[in-house]
DNA sequence: CACATATCAGACCTACTGAAATCT
DNA sequence: CAGATTTCAGTATGTCTGATATGT
């Protein structure tokens, strides 16, 4: 149980930095995801879908932070190539540029402030990942 | 970057099967955590701002959360004794009864289920507390 | 008077559900 | 037709801010 709270509590810390962080540039922390989700990928577009199984998000959360970043520009809407149900979310330049400004202050406001050697931060994200894995995140980067 | 949004992804692991369990009881993990503070507390009660305090959440937060369970009947507001200003939250008899339940549940659903051996919980708890009390959460136990 | 505690209102974000529309 | 993808509406939770009332 003790691991469970400290997870939370420490998820808590985390998010507050983040979005006070991000808050500046108009961004939460769940659409700073979606944005560096779509810059990470070659063609810099996924299907909403996709997203979502991937930030193990519901769909309607999708559709709410594209709706988002679409309004301010940082991402556009375009029809599925080959199924014609699906909808791709695009990053477009203005929103490659507000993720790369993203990034440096979250490196210097929240990743550069960790308390944590490398060899910590290793093992934890080693443990972490077992627990991903048995809950059947599969969007495990490496 | 990785260990961020890795507890990130934890947290929201936890999150959802701690609430779908809790669910059955009229509980949220949020309210838990209130419930269960108190009924580890030698008198059973305490002032909303040290309940905020332990949580690290907002004085609103803790407002909310005690409202929905003194109309559930599982806990009661109280004049602190000493302070004009303050006001205490006591967990009544009922609430005893549903915090004990739902730790049932909570170990065959959540706790009981983490595919993690004794040394790997215990070192994720260690670096998961260092990363509170940098952030100056002295609510840890132990 | 400055400060602490609690409450309240309003705005915001995300989650979840079920229903509807579109397409495979 | 069954199933997948997306959107939408409605409900619920919790967060944050600022304002207010009360008491130290």
């Amino acid at each position: 149980m003790a691991v469970v709270t400290s997870v939370m509590r420490v998820q808590q810390i985390f998010l507050t930095t983040a979005d006070r962080t991000l808050r500046p540039l108009g961004l939460t922390f769940a659409r700073y995801e979606v944005l560096m989700l779509l810059s990470f990928t070659r063609r810099g577009s996924l299907p909403l879908r996709t997203i979502g199984e991937r930030l193990q998000v519901q769909a309607a959360s999708v559709t709410n932070a594209v709706d988002r970043l679409q309004h301010d520009g940082l991402v556009l809407r375009r029809p599925h190539p080959s199924d014609g149900r699906g909808v791709l979310a695009a990053i477009t330049p203005a929103g490659r540029d507000l993720a790369g400004e993203a990034t440096i202050l979250m490196n210097e406001e929240v990743f550069a402030q960790l308390p944590l050697g490398t060899a910590d931060l290793d093992g934890l994200f080693a443990t972490l990942r077992v627990l991903r894995q048995a809950a059947g995140d599969f969007s495990l980067p490496q």
